[in-house]
DNA sequence: GCAGTGATCATA
DNA sequence: ATGATCACTGCC
């Protein structure tokens, strides 16, 4: 799954000069339309259109009136994609999303320099074994009980 | 525990 | 047009 193969790797962030560095510690799967937890399960609409695309695309929306969710999809064509729910030093995916200053402006623009947002790997990550917790997804629970109770967020265990 | 906040979507 | 809902946070 690929929630998993980013927990441990950087997000990285470029600003004007300044580049953010942030190692990814807790994720989401969100899986695809069959999904009731998910964006898509209601059909395609404007907002969730990007999940649509290929991955490596970035998927940001607004929520309660203050906050943008980072997302980056996995599948192809299926409205699948993985919350970025928290890094390193920034717990939480609405204060993640406001340190990195992420918000429409990324919304279905594709991982890479070129759009100052990316994901490198850590040579001695991909070598050691993570240690990773799975838990049912947090705020879901207007998906019924077998989807929100699904382990679908993926945690890094630090110590 | 719950208020704040505004885009989005369904209903009309 | 209106109203409910929401992949959250911070303060109680």
């Amino acid at each position: 799954m690929v929630a998993r193969d980013l927990l441990g790797k950087y997000l990285v962030r470029k600003v004007g000069n300044k580049i953010i560095r942030e190692k990814i510690t807790e994720v989401e799967a969100y899986v695809g339309e069959h999904d009731l937890a998910c964006h898509s399960s209601k059909g395609r609409t404007k907002r969730n259109e990007v999940m649509y695309g290929s991955p490596g695309t970035i998927y940001v929306y607004f929520v309660y009136g203050m906050y943008w969710m980072l997302n980056i999809v996995t599948e192809n064509r299926c409205g699948a994609a993985i919350l970025i729910r928290s890094t390193e030093h920034y717990k939480g995916p609405g204060i993640l999303t406001r340190e990195l200053k992420i918000d429409k402006s990324l919304n279905g623009k594709k991982l890479g320099k070129k759009n100052g947002l990316w994901i490198e790997s850590d040579f001695k990550m991909e070598n050691s074994k993570l240690k990773i917790i799975r838990t049912p997804r947090i705020g879901v629970s207007y998906a019924g009980e077998i989807w929100a109770n699904k382990k679908y967020r993926f945690l890094l265990k630090t110590r």
